[in-house]
DNA sequence: AGATTATTCCACTGTTGCAC
DNA sequence: GTGCAACAGTGGAATAATCT
């Protein structure tokens, strides 16, 4: 909008709106502005009582902080309207008006009860039409946020639009959408974190906690969310976590090794391999066997008859004199 | 085969530390 | 205090991998 026009309302409106009255649609100025081709453009201009604009149900942006709107507020208060809002008739109900652009004012207007009416400039179009001139409005401004474009993507996804439609349109890379649309899957514990801090939680945040999410749950997820926006973290810290759930590192195993030498033996392990060789007297032969074979009871897998046969027959073989005891487990 | 998702790379910006 | 280089952080593009 050039500026001059924008000064010309700012100061038509304070005289406008003071004779107002706030219940009925007041047709302002049909006023003129050159294209860029130099074309006469007409724009209709009415005044709109704020209980009569309805939210839209598409709308480009997610969060409203009472800031935002007290912010807005005083703004009003103090320089009165420099543009108007944008709206489109209501479909279902004649009469009222659906925001297309301007919906921080209108609820500047209703909840501090600063203008009864709103300058507005009519639009005629579809109600998604209406929405992406909504977004494209709020994409010139600092407070349009990813999760704002997001939702926006969202609602129109659900509209029946492709993501590679809303990528084209939106004029983004094909693959940005798989970050904004990692805010749709990720938990409403996670999501209300978003809306207290929706500058802190990037597209880019949202794709990395989805992903950590899926890698190691909710808990930890929520944990990590919280330290990121409390200790105002880094996104590359972030990605780090994320890694290190996904990849956690592979402790080193280090070989177990045991060897203890005895005078009558010997006894080793190396990892899950157990070597037993012991001289055990006489007297003391049955309650060790005993013992020992309740110990391999607890780990030892039974083999096929035939090598059970094989050996037994080894072991009473009267060339086999020994008293050691042989074991090996593994 | 085309669409979607995931990963990597690169260029830009801001910050920090250092020499002068 | 100023100028500069090095570095970190970030967004977006390009590419690879996977899915439908």
């Amino acid at each position: 909008m050039p500026k001059n026009f924008s000064n010309r309302l700012a100061s038509q409106d304070a005289g406008l709106i003071a004779t107002l009255n706030p219940t009925s649609v007041t047709t302002a100025e049909i006023s003129a502005d050159t294209d860029a081709g130099g074309a006469s453009v007409s724009r209709n201009l009415v005044h709109i009582p704020v209980e009569l604009i309805d939210p839209n149900p598409l709308a480009p942006r997610e969060v409203y902080t009472p800031e935002m709107i007290s912010a807005r507020a005083k703004d009003l208060r103090d320089q009165g309207q420099h543009d108007p809002i944008h709206v489109i008739r209501n479909p279902e109900y004649p009469g009222r008006y659906i925001i297309c652009d301007g919906w921080t004012r209108v609820q500047a207007c209703t909840t501090h009860k600063v203008l009864p009416a709103l300058l507005a400039q009519v639009h005629e179009l579809s109600l998604q039409e209406s929405a992406w001139f909504g977004y494209e409005q709020n994409e010139g401004r600092a407070q349009h946020t990813d999760f704002d474009r997001a939702m926006f993507y969202e609602k129109m996804i659900a509209q029946g639009e492709t993501a590679a439609e809303l990528a084209r349109r939106a004029k983004l890379p094909r693959a940005m959408m798989t970050f904004y649309r990692a805010y749709k899957k990720l938990p409403d514990e996670i999501l209300d974190l978003v809306r207290e801090r929706p500058l802190k939680f990037s597209a880019r945040v949202a794709y990395a906690l989805h992903q950590l999410h899926e890698a190691a749950g909710i808990r930890r997820t929520l944990t990590v969310a919280t330290k990121f926006a409390e200790e105002d973290q880094t996104v590359r810290w972030l990605s780090n976590q994320v890694q290190a759930a996904i990849h956690p590192k592979q402790h080193k195993v280090v070989p177990t090794t045991k060897h203890i030498k005895y005078s009558n033996g010997y006894y080793k392990q190396r990892e899950d391999a157990f070597e037993l060789s012991i001289e055990v007297e006489a007297d003391k032969r049955e309650a060790f066997a005993q013992a020992l074979e309740a110990l391999l009871e607890t780990v030892a897998v039974k083999a096929a008859p035939t090598d059970q046969k094989t050996a037994i027959a080894a072991h009473e073989s009267p060339t086999s004199a020994s008293t050691a005891a042989d074991i090996k487990v593994s």
